[in-house]
Formats: structure tokens, sequence, C-alpha cells
DNA sequence: TTAAGATTTAAGATAGATTAAAGGACAAAT
DNA sequence: ATTTGTCCTTTAATCTATCTTAAATCTTAA
């Protein structure tokens, strides 16, 4: 499982420390930006998992910063700031923050309302999935069916599917297919290779001979469409 | 628009009384229980939309409470207690509750917060059983009826199908399983969770050889239908 | 045309899955 | 306190699916 990102937009240099040290100790990928026309590029170039939006941003207020992310951005925004007052509290609420805690905050409960926030993601959101022509591989479900009919694959050959489909139009050499299915020692063993490729095509293709989704590039490798 | 339902579990008589005059004036229909027992009944019952719950409940723990509702209750859940203390909002938090305030807390606050709670809820759904084929799980009741029959399921072969059929269509590992069902010591036991599938589907499938429900995703794990 | 590369097939080996059954822990009933 | 019965754990035997390997056949690129 790779790890979920955050994304820090706040002016003060101490705080983004002190949350990049707590955060990546716990595991999270952790993205900075220091004041909102930065934030919100990155938020929409890399959407992160979760963002942690500082009211008192320099350029802009950020009660506007959140509505403008809520136009497009639909995870978790949790609101920090030194303003504990009940009217900034319930109006940053009210225009879609996921949850809001005041400077100073306590590490663990911080922690653990990420969590939670997190999680509530993860239960919202829809499957991600892949849709190549006839075939749908759902990664969440890990599942292919191919004409609304569940294919049944074996561990290997989901394996390989999965990776093709994640290098979609590119070509992947013998060795690194072989390395990234296989394990590092098995890159002279194209022969397993070629068997997979094999029984795949078999599941997946309408017509073995004139294959649409696995394409042999000689001599190189394979290429999926 | 129907109004939004909540049901307040707190044992004391003003705070119930602050709580429903304030709701109901902000068109909310709101529930009472005054301890955990009818809490939890009233919940089953007729499953609101909204749980405002306080930790220091007279008959248990409210934290016990949130981890019993939380078996079957997928919507918002929002703790009220006294106790500001960390290792509590984190334990809370961390067994699914959606947020945390302490008393005495503000009203506009607390409305906002559960606006958000409920505005989120609106995305996922709650169900107290699921139909599947000739099976028909009651989550509440702790029930599974195959063609109108109750089956006679053992805590454990309950737990195992309650897992399967909250993750219907969606392939779980073994380890997966075994973390869930007997606790995180146990993923290396994949015989205990084989011995259980098999007693499991001698009870749900009609034939045994060609399991239509728990489908065997060989080198992976299982996966429900 | 020819050598290297690719596909296909099938059989043996291995890892994984099912099933039955026995012993132990535990709770309910006597 | 003892018995009874249920459920869980563990072991072992058997069965099955998948992987590996080799060999025959076909295709591609120089």
């Amino acid at each position: 499982m790779n790890k979920a990102e955050i994304l820090i937009i706040d002016d003060e240099p101490q705080i983004r420390k002190l949350l990049e040290i707590n955060l990546e100790s716990n595991n999270y990928k952790v993205w900075q930006a220091e004041n909102a026309k930065e934030g919100i590029l990155m938020a929409a170039n890399h959407p992160p998992e979760l963002i942690l939006l500082d009211l008192g941003l320099p350029d802009k207020s950020g009660h506007e910063v959140l509505k403008e992310l809520r136009t497009w951005y639909n995870k978790s925004i949790i609101i920090l700031s030194v303003i504990n007052n009940e009217k900034d509290i319930v109006q940053a609420l009210d225009n879609g923050a996921t949850d809001y805690l005041t400077k100073p905050f306590r590490n663990a409960e911080l922690l653990a309302r990420i969590r939670s926030a997190i999680r509530r993601n993860q239960t919202d959101n829809t499957e991600s999935k892949k849709v190549c022509g006839d075939l749908e591989i759902d990664f969440v479900s890990r599942t292919v069916k191919r004409n609304q009919e569940i294919l049944k694959l074996t561990a290997t050959e989901y394996n390989l599917l999965l990776l093709f489909a994640k290098n979609e139009g590119r070509v992947l050499t013998h060795q690194y297919i072989l390395k990234e299915i296989w394990g590092i020692g098995a890159q002279l063993e194209t022969q397993y290779l070629r068997v997979f490729v094999g029984t795949l095509r078999k599941k997946i293709e309408q017509n073995q001979n004139q294959p649409l989704h696995i394409i042999t590039e000689s001599g190189v490798g394979y290429r999926f469409e």
C-alpha cells in the first residue's frame, strides 16, 4: 500500500516543519505550500488524500481558499487555525471543511483526526478501475471483466495484467517484466514470460492471432494497449 | 425533504433538553435515550441520520457503545464528553467516531459539525440487511437466512460471513481476513481460515463442489458474490 | 533465406486447497 | 462438582490448480 499524501498549506515554517516531522514519521507523504496560490496549484496538479489548511494565509483568506478548493476537490480538508472563534469554525465547516482544529493542537489528536478523515475518504470514494476497450480492471476488488463477465485469472496472470495496465502504451522489456513479476533472480527466464503472455492472451484477446491488447515488440518486450 | 433524525444518547436530562430545543428549532427530528442499552436498541430499531453519544453513560462505557454501534451502523456518530483527555479522543476517533466535542460545547459549533457530518453521510448508504441470492444477512439481529430458513452459524462463522458480505465482489486476501477475524497475531494461520471456509460453505452453498457464494482465488484469498 | 525470437502445447513438479477427524477449551445444564 | 455439548484449534490425508520446464512449431527481422 502506498503512503497517503497530505498537503500542508501554512505560512509559518515552524508549523510546517513540526507537521512534516510528525506526519512523515507516521508514514504519510507530505507536500508543503506556504501560501494560498501555491497551495491551490499543488492541490490541482497532484491531488492529495488530505489537505491541512491554515486560515491565516498571507495572500488570501483561508475561507476563500476553502471555497475555491471545494469547487472541485472532494477529499478531506482539515482546517488548522489560531482563531478559536465560533463564527470562523461554523463558517469553515459550512463551507465544506472536514474538521477544524485550533492551534496549538495536540499531536496525537491531529493524527487521529487525520486517520478518521482518510478512513472516511476511502469508503466514500468510487472504486478505482481502468477500462481498456472490452476489458475492465478493478484494482480495488482485484477482478477483471471482459464484456461484463468476470475472468478467472491466476495470481500471476493478474499481476502481469496489472503491470501492463499500469504502463499502458509503454514498451516494457522482458527483463523489466520478469524482475517485477518473478523477482530479481528471474530476469533471464524469458520463457516464463512467454508462456504467461500466451495464457493471458487466451483469456483477454478476442482473436489470439491478432492480439489487440498485448502487442509483441520483437526482440524487446511487450506493449499493452 | 424530510427532517433528518438525530438520536441523543446521554444520561443527563438537562443536556438532553438543551440539545432537544436547539436541534428541533433547527429542523431536526430528535430521539432520546438515557443509557447505553436503550440507545443501542433505538438505533437498531430505527437507524437515525446521526447519533450524539455521551461517553459517560451509567450502564456501559461510551467506547464500548461506539464499538458495538460501529459493527453495523455506518452513519455519523459524534461524541459529546466532559473528558478533554487526549487518549480518549484518539481512542474514540480510531474506533470510528465521526467527531468529538468536549462539554461545554458551543451551540453553533455543534450545529455546524452536525451539518458537516450529515452532509458527508449522504454519499454512503446504511443498510441493516443484505440479500445475496438465496442468502439474507441481517446485521442487526445477527441472523442469516437461506430460502427463508434461519441458518445456525457459530460466532466465527458469522463474523467471517459478515466480512465477506461487507466486501461483496472484492477479493480478500488470506492475510486480511485472518487479521480481521482472528486478530493481528494470526496472519499466518491460513489453515484456520480454510477450515472455516469449509464449514461456512457447507451451510450456505447449494452445491459444495461448485460454490456460488465463496469463490476461491487460488494463491490469493477468497471472493464473495 | 536463415537464424533468432516468439508461440503453443503438454507433462511433471509443486504449492495450495479441501476435507475429515481428534483433542481441548469453555459454557450450560444437571 | 460433574456431565454434556458446542465450538475452536490443530493435524494429516487427499485432491486440485498453478507453475515450471522442455520440445515442437511458427514468425519476424536482417
